[in-house]
DNA sequence: GTCAGTGCAAACCCTTTGCAGAAAG
DNA sequence: CTTTCTGCAAAGGGTTTGCACTGAC
């Protein structure tokens, strides 16, 4: 799991981290990065947004996006899909599942040895497993 | 599992079906009851649309949203969220997973009953849950 | 007759795109 | 220099909403 600090931009361990995953660090880029682990969590693109130009304007909406969608394909953070609609951006890639609550909206996240998942079935001939989610869905009683 | 014909809107079980789960028959409804369980199946809210109106304009496109909100809220049909931006209603309610090639789109069954899955984590407290999603995505070799 | 349901079009939200200018190597 | 990235605003796709009309009981 990654977790990098503010200070790490100028060590220029950001930036080594974007490039170990062939990602050019561009300084948008590294400011996301930045953002994104700063600590494990779940962002919203709006949210990524947000924090990265609390101060000041540095990115742009099409940039962010573009950003978090090229650091999923490059497996440096894991898109969560919860609700149509909008996207959660994982900044923890170790295999793990989540608890979403319905009423809150919060998200937390199970490792994945506290739960077992056995017996997984065939899949279809010609295919390869990319991942399994698993969501918990609970509600306020 | 619930499985309906043609004729069985003749016959009032698709409006008995609504009733039973304290759903208003209206015309419009029991024709989207009537498509969604011609058989188990997972169909998004356009497909339900172009199915309902093959032959001639019965419903509109705010119907068909507001009637299956309505239905899952009843819980006569499963709502599948795999992507961002796209609902499938799955007319199979029994517990059960699923299988998502992101290549094609394909969205396949897996029986509960395949699959382990145990050590359930405990949820926060005062919450209760209200399903459990399981997605294994593939993609073509 | 009353209340719920329907249809239409417009509004909405999040996300993507096209393109010109800027920056990285 | 060349290629990739960025920013802006506009377009896109699925879903929801406001409101007048219609239909169910």
């Amino acid at each position: 799991m990654i977790v990098l600090t503010d200070n790490d931009i100028n060590t220029g361990r950001v930036q080594a981290l974007l490039a170990e995953h062939a990602i050019r660090p561009t300084s948008q880029r590294v400011q996301i990065a930045a953002v994104l682990f700063a600590q494990p969590q779940h962002l919203s693109a709006d949210l990524v947004m947000s924090k990265v130009n609390r101060t000041r304007p540095i990115v742009s909406k099409a940039t962010v996006y573009n950003t978090l969608n090229l650091f999923a394909k490059k497996g440096l953070i894991r898109e969560v899909i919860i609700d149509s609609g909008k996207v959660f951006y994982d900044s923890n890639t170790d295999v793990h599942h989540h608890i979403y609550n319905e009423d809150t909206g919060m998200l937390l996240d199970v490792a994945a040895d506290e739960m077992v998942i056995e017996n997984l079935p065939d899949i279809p001939a010609n295919t390869e497993t990319t991942g399994i989610d698993v969501i918990i869905r609970v509600k306020n009683k």
